[in-house]
DNA sequence: AATGGGAGTTGCAAAATATGCAACAACTGA
DNA sequence: TCAGTTGTTGCATATTTTGCAACTCCCATT
């Protein structure tokens, strides 16, 4: 490990909680301010850090390159595009694309609804794993030991009265997902909406990522959801075609 | 400046143009491979790069967090929604706000047209400065010290028959931007959009950020663009409003 | 206008870490 | 099974990082 780069990269994460001063950001990683000067200093010859007026640095501008490219390198993403667009334009919901990486679930892609909603998925930004229908689509997917390894450590807070909140019971809804092929959020994630999602598969019929579509539950009932679920699972399909899967 | 944290800062801006082996990145930075391993391990334990199978890193997932966290401190972002979230419902077409930052443009949110299309930008990605209108509003207000130096290392490439391309013919467009109150990209970044953009201002009357709309030229030709300009200048308005301008 | 306090900045000796080396481990293809 | 490639490790040495104390700059108050 090195230090000198961890005390770094802890004043880069801290400034995610906004605007902060060098005394501040001296405080944080506990060295002399001469010393949190000069790392601030190069964070912002890279552009990781700016100048905030005259006393505050906050979060830089190479964070957005580096995030862009980042999603851009993700292969799925520019492969699955035709299919979740062509969703999107026909049905005129939210459609999500979204990865697993490194015990995270993170929103990869997304076409906006016709209606005017506001949602909290961002592109960027980690779907929670115990109750959006992207997340379930990928932990069930995972191998038991790996999975064992994100439940040990998964918290499971009630944001809606259908959330659910137990290992076990989220044990029991990966199963339903395994039997079925797709996910479903029934407003467990944010009340006035609900989701079905669905895997799209690799060359050896590994999941490389879920693709989800959100409606507002004043614009279909749930029955009116499932009634696109051929729909979503045709999208996830023709994407994993695109992405090397062979279908049976 | 820190020579540790530079070639870490250094092997991530590398790992932005493809996933890359250790001695790869040892060659880049011209350190002995174990050094690079160190500076490795570091970054990964704070999830800017990742594994990418056995031989590979690739960049990593704190960068999503990171660039998200950046774009919604952007105060200008989240008081500008509402009037660009109304202007694209209303008309249906694609809407962009970008702000200046270190000699760049970015954009910091976008509304997806209605109808079905590709363009350049998206959310914190960077806008060309010599062809689009969000840059040519924003770059119109800067002071001219300030002008002169984003000037002295800009670029002009011709990606339309319509690109300015040289510094002159934009100081002379910036020129009309200020005069008119708006700015007008008029095919010169993608030839078959054109786009107006116009200043949200803040409290003291500088220029926050900029608002664009753009259009296939095959939906709207540029007299019908045109036409739509009281909308954006009222949207516009509107924004700074919410920033803390006061109308005169 | 002067002053004091807060925050940023600097040069350099001392303290501490980063570094490269050489060997080893693991994996893969022949 | 073996060779080559790539990742990994412990430790002595080389080099950088660090803190100090003083300085500069800016702003608010008197």
């Amino acid at each position: 490990m090195s230090q000198s780069l961890d005390r770094a990269l802890t004043l880069v994460s801290q400034l995610a909680s906004g605007p902060k001063t060098l005394d501040e950001l001296s405080g944080v990683i506990g060295v002399h301010k001469s010393t949190t000067l000069r790392l601030l200093r190069t964070l912002e010859s890279h552009r990781f850090v700016q100048r905030d007026g005259v006393h505050h640095y906050r979060l830089g501008t190479a964070l957005f390159d580096l995030a862009n490219i980042a999603l851009e390198e993700r292969d799925v993403r520019r492969a699955a595009e035709p299919a979740l667009r062509d969703l999107n334009a026909r049905l005129g919901h939210t459609v999500h694309l979204a990865s697993y990486e490194d015990g995270e679930v993170i929103y990869i892609d997304k076409y906006e609804s016709r209606h005017q909603m506001r949602m909290y998925s961002r592109i960027g930004r980690r779907a929670p794993l115990h109750c959006t229908a992207v997340a379930k689509v990928l932990l069930a997917d995972l191998p038991a030991p790996a999975l064992q390894k994100v439940l040990a450590t998964m918290e499971f807070p009630r944001l809606t009265a259908n959330t659910i909140t137990s290992p076990a019971a989220y044990l029991e809804e990966l199963d339903r997902v395994r039997a079925n092929g797709y996910a479903v959020d029934n407003a467990e994630h944010e009340d006035f909406i609900h989701c079905i999602g669905a895997p799209i598969k690799g060359a050896r019929g590994e999941v490389l990522a879920a693709v989800s579509m959100s409606v507002p539950k004043v614009l279909l009932d749930f029955d009116g959801l499932l009634a696109h679920l051929p729909d979503l699972l045709a999208t996830a399909e023709a994407a994993s075609v695109e992405c090397g899967y062979v279908p049976r």
